[in-house]
DNA sequence: TAGTCGGTGGAAAGCGCATTCCCATGCGAC
DNA sequence: GTCGCATGGGAATGCGCTTTCCACCGACTA
């Protein structure tokens, strides 16, 4: 069975391709009541499907949003998409969704991809890599914007799109002074790799937090942005937890640049033999689900990683002007993992 | 800006619209070298994207999927969804995402909305309800495979789509064998609404299976199918365990037709001081990535979620005639949770 | 009663592209 | 030297819809 046109429909109501259109698609102008009423009826007889390729062909804009994410399986991006899904449904939009497996290039693709569909915004989330590595989403996404696209970025600046910024400076130095309120000195900085910015950016308004409370880091570990490299960091961070018991200290905190980094780390450590919060001390970033349920339950920032997506959602149908750069807020959550 | 259209490119290269097109688009008739060189040099100067929505109307295909998941924020639908989107990478296709937050409603307008924007085909993911409760979904899925779109569903029939199908049965079965080859014979079954037909699809296998092993099911509790279902459980589950001590019996094996259930459970049985596996033992279903650091570990079945997403998308873009009604495949994963 | 104006329905021109014909050209075969 | 055929390029049509522009009609004012 094909499917049904709108002229199909106007010629069963008896009316104009003209009169159909208005009738059916949220027009200004609205015929009489009984042309209406006719061209609703034979619209439901004939099972009519509007065909929003052709109308967006029509009206050159087509309602779509691209939605590119690192790992759309990632709690984190998976959560920034569901307040993005669900904002996008209020406003009456659909999503494209892009999953870039972490590569750069994939997200250039991504929003060439989304550029050929006319999504009349992107939203591209995820944390920013070296200059180099970006310059070709950046170039991507302007040529996008000079032809009339919305970008807006969940994360750190990229080219001139709106940006949706997580707190990670604002959190980072939140969560050093609460452990430092709780006496924690002697902190040890689970950090990644220098071109993943967000991680950059948590380490360093870390370690400025540290110096200006007069706590110390006694020692940097660089290891993948990931469980495993979380893990990986296990035996170094049991060496200093010995000898820091040796030397008769306070155990020492870890301060993981993302939750599931301070998971891993655990992992390692409970195989290892080491207690925590008794012979060291971990915290993380983000606080993923997860982490509530966790034994020892572990201290982090707590984002608001919903309302992220929703807020870029929210920029990318805003009417022209209202620039919705809003802050987003965070929160230190105490837990076992720090507990003195 | 605005943006290049094809024709400017083919004026530009002083070529006709249609030998640009030919020289553009995968045609089968390539136009004489020195011209293709003409036109790509002209698209290239132009910064030409091609319009994917004429394109499609064009051509009356997208070349988009729709995605429905009932929500992208659980990693049981986000790892589908990361299946999902690699293998759409792989075969060149964009896919409109919806998460439905487990409103069948929701589920109905949202395969009513792909169907507006011709999508090639639709995959449905997630468990079906009452026959009530499917019907909508269902009947505007037959409408769009009438009008020639192809409908797959990750979970149970519906309607006469292709379905990929979690191993429900055949993995409760195992994971009760399972259990009474470790010796356990007294169990809880942890289950939810009977509307939410993959809990009863566990359910009854596991019922099955544990009478045929010449076990018992002492109790049933029915609760939502969520983590805080699981939590809510946990105070009967605890008044079992005590009772079973008292009458010298062995600690009775609960088993949660979901991993989340199952960890609600254990944190609220945690918070009564009852000890799993001591006292109780715990088995879910899913063997979703955070059971792997949980503590205890929790023993479950673990299915190929990320697969089940691939070969949905596999059967989507498959030519006609082949059927990819693909088994998938489950593992029984023995951990502490339920140790004797 | 004539003149105007707001409102209503229809005709038609695109939106950007794929694709079917159709024509011109050049080559080999007879 | 002519005919036939293959090949390459272009004109034109249509995909399904929106929207401007026009014509028309009835009501209202002077």
């Amino acid at each position: 069975m094909a499917r049904a046109r709108l002229q199909d429909v106007a010629d069963r109501a008896e009316v104009s391709l003209a009169t159909a259109s208005r009738v059916l698609n949220g027009s200004a102008r609205q015929p009489g009541a009984a042309l209406v009423e006719r061209v609703r009826a034979a619209a439901a007889d004939l099972g009519y499907v509007v065909n929003a390729q052709a109308q967006a062909l029509a009206r050159s804009r087509t309602g779509l949003l691209g939605l590119v994410v690192q790992d759309i399986s990632d709690p984190y991006f998976s959560t920034i998409a569901g307040g993005a899904q669900s904002a996008a449904r209020e406003h009456g939009r659909m999503v494209l969704l892009a999953s870039t497996e972490r590569d750069p290039a994939a997200e250039r693709d991504a929003v060439a991809a989304f550029a050929a569909h006319r999504v009349d915004a992107v939203v591209v989330a995820g944390t920013r890599w070296s200059a180099a590595e970006d310059a070709p989403v950046a170039e991507e996404l302007a040529t996008f914007q000079a032809s009339g696209g919305r970008a807006i970025v969940v994360g750190q600046p990229l080219g001139t799109a709106t940006v949706i910024r997580p707190p990670n400076a604002a959190g980072a130095t939140a969560l050093a002074e609460a452990l430092a309120g709780q006496g924690h000195r002697r902190f040890v900085l689970l950090s990644a790799p220098a071109r993943v910015v967000t991680a950059q950016e948590r380490a360093g308004a870390f370690t400025a937090a540290v110096a200006a409370g007069s706590g110390e880091i006694v020692e940097t570990i660089e290891q993948q942005f990931s469980r495993d490299g979380g893990y990986a960091a296990g035996d170094r961070v049991a060496e200093l937890a010995r000898a820091a018991a040796e030397a008769g200290e306070d155990p020492p905190c870890v301060f993981a640049v993302t939750d599931v980094m301070a998971i891993g780390l655990i992992a390692r450590l409970r195989e290892l033999g080491v207690d925590v919060p008794g012979q060291v001390r971990v915290a993380g970033f983000d606080d993923i689900p997860t982490l509530r349920d966790h034994v020892p339950s572990v201290t982090t920032v707590s984002i608001p990683l919903a309302e992220m997506g929703r807020l870029a959602v929210a920029a990318a149908v805003a009417e022209d002007g209202t620039d919705v750069s809003a802050a987003v807020g965070h929160e230190v959550v105490l837990r076992e993992s720090t507990a003195r």
